[in-house]
DNA sequence: TAGATTGTTAATCGATTAACAATC
DNA sequence: TAGATTGTTAATCGATTAACAATC
């Protein structure tokens, strides 16, 4: 493992490509796997699998390969995702309660612990089995919840003033559905998911 | 415009970017801007700005800059979103109800114009205005409304057989929101939507 | 004309893949 | 031992950025 070298973010993206089949792999019990499982299971080529897994140490055996059950728990390690990572989300409208009802999210141990709004018609009420909470209350709560990631649903006119509350209340990553950028302090790591954009790239390549 | 060489697909992502952003200014009824302005107001490079818009062409005048109405205008005209493109649903659940209801795909021309489920009790129902239909119709469906594009938004046990039906109905791309891999003819191109392995990469970059 | 800014070439940077000695 | 497969180095490939002649 060496540290000082950072890891490429293809390789961070790619190595939650490999924790989900591995999970799927111990589902189904299998119990040791080689680089070329993955690249049939995964499409990743083999020497790019070995490569990402050589920035953190060494997993395999020469000759045998990998184990499922300890390379799963090595790369959820990694990914800080061995244990239960408390999320809060900001938005409470029809994304955010399509996000909080995804079940995905907890199986990978991501438990939205808080929901939060600004509309008083909203605050108060229940969201699946979440109070939806005020937003000038996002400090306050979070101290108890001590959640450092936050996903963000609101409209593009309320993301700002709502980031900057997350980041005073800790949260130190922010998943961004809002489409607009953000401005957050150096130490704060935004990510966005633009449904627009996915979809232009898809329909460039529309014949006609 | 060398239509010989492929363009690279962060090109292509970043072709979406540009085009909100251009949007964005004629909102605000900016009529010219410079590569320069670009890279202030998305953080891409300027360079790299005109290198993207020169795998298509000449859109520019040295000493001058571009025109914000006639690129925003080519640029959709390349992504092919110049005019509406009609967009299929399949997974009337909670995540397709909230993408139905997500104002931005009306605005940048993805009109959704079907709504498709499996569930009887979904069926015949109304999402916002759209009725709810039968999978098993798609293809007959897609005969009037002949969408090119759909959005996948099914438990991913159900994911590739409906995703079979999207091919036979004549869909040429999906956005797939199951977390799984499908399989597809060559000449059909899928994008996941993967909200799990964002997490992951912002969960890895938390400190402690 | 002088200043600004493009489109494009060349230089740099970084990521992917192939090859192979080491090892089980 | 022979066969399989790792971890890592070196080669390849592709994308980003800098530089600048052309042009308004």
């Amino acid at each position: 493992m060496n540290r000082e070298i950072k890891v490429p973010m293809p390789t961070l993206e790619r190595l939650g490509t490999y924790w989900k089949y591995l999970n799927e792999l111990e589902d189904n019990y299998v119990e040791t796997l080689s680089s070329a499982n993955i690249e049939t299971g995964t499409g990743i080529n083999a020497a790019q699998f070995r490569k990402d897994l050589s920035y953190f140490g060494e997993f395999g055996r020469p000759g045998i390969g990998y184990n499922v059950h300890d390379l799963q728990k090595r790369i959820a390690h990694i990914l800080k995702v061995d244990k239960v990572q408390p999320v809060l989300l900001v938005g409470a409208g029809n994304l955010g309660s399509a996000l909080i009802g995804y079940p995905g999210l907890k199986r990978f141990h991501f438990h939205i612990v808080g929901a939060f709004d600004i509309d008083d018609k909203k605050i108060g009420s229940k969201l699946w089995d979440l109070d939806v909470m005020d937003v000038r209350r996002i400090k306050e709560a979070n101290e108890e919840l001590e959640a450092k990631i936050a996903i963000l649903t609101v409209p593009p006119s309320a993301a700002q003033s709502v980031t900057d509350r997350l980041v005073d209340a800790g949260i130190k990553v922010i998943l961004n559905f809002a489409p607009c950028a953000l401005h957050v302090p150096e130490s704060v790591l935004v990510r966005e998911v633009c449904f627009i954009q996915e979809l232009t790239v898809l329909s460039y390549h529309l014949s006609s």
